[in-house]
DNA sequence: CTCGAAATGAGAACGAGTCTCAACCGCGGG
DNA sequence: CCCGCGGTTGAGACTCGTTCTCATTTCGAG
């Protein structure tokens, strides 16, 4: 963490962009949390935080910053249908992984397998693509869940 | 084509819900394209070929449309980032493919790789969750971007 | 400390998508 | 072939995530 506002300054100075204290208190917050959030709950969340500080965030800054710091790398944006809003997750400190979205309980897992991002970089090479980025999200039901919709009724979900 | 609109009239049935002339466009509409289409592309689509047979669709309409038709698995729904619309694209007759997206030309290309698709379906077993879908969107330049782009000036892009 | 430029706050604006509800019309029954 | 029930539609209001505007504040180099 320490290591990351280091970075983030770094980062600013690159682009001659200022440190300020808005700035810090949003990379401090979506480091500072190991769920996935939305600009809103962060922007919650650093108003009563804020509140003891005398430092007061609007919105604007919130979704400011969580561009500048996605255009960084530092939170990477993760979209899963329009109904819920962007969700944000820190990347550094976390290696590559996919989404398993549990759609009976909501829970987001995340998962990585190197065998899998092999094939995967084979197969877009073998269609003459350059990837900068890739996102694989899948739909399901996790463990848990399948557990307790054993017996009693079923769930629906569906699509491609 | 014929066939789809077969299909999808015994999808209504099944369900109680009538066929309107409005259904009917719709469905043949984005049959009628190979490419991928918004909500709002598909109306303005509708207005000027309604307009020779005086049938006007609303926009609500499209939409309430356009979400029955992916519940019914005849139309699939790829978002890509907030900045544009949801896009819709038909599924019978397509198999299951994942979606490269040219970041330089804004090219959609699909793609598939049974490998692929049997190591990720490995990789979900694998962590105990029971996909009913998934969608894998890689960005990048394609083929004819990556020739056009390497004397000139670089591209940017980037993210996870 | 000074000053210019970048950053912020508040709220207006935007836009995709949804909702409302009166009018409409598929479609099964008579 | 007409009737009527209730699903469907159109128009536009509405929602809500996100972006924009612009006056004011605040970095931070000198």
């Amino acid at each position: 963490m320490k290591d990351v506002a280091k970075h983030f300054e770094l980062f600013l100075r690159q682009r001659s962009l200022r440190l300020t204290r808005q700035r810090e208190a949003i990379l401090k917050a979506i480091y500072g949390t190991h769920r996935h959030v939305t600009a809103e709950e962060l922007y919650e969340l650093l108003q009563k935080a804020g509140d003891a500080k005398a430092l007061r965030i609007s919105r604007a800054t919130v979704y400011r910053t969580l561009s500048l710091l996605a255009e960084g790398g530092f939170v990477q944006a993760l979209e899963l249908g329009r109904d819920r809003g962007t969700l944000y997750e820190h990347t550094l400190g976390h290696e590559h992984h996919d989404h398993m979205v549990c759609m009976a309980c909501g829970k987001i897992i995340e998962f990585h397998d190197d065998e899998l991002e092999q094939v995967q970089a084979a197969a877009i090479r073998r269609h003459g693509f350059e990837a900068t980025s890739h996102r694989l999200n899948v739909f399901g039901t996790c463990a848990k869940c399948q557990e307790k919709g054993k017996g009693s009724a079923a769930g629906e979900a569906q699509a491609g």
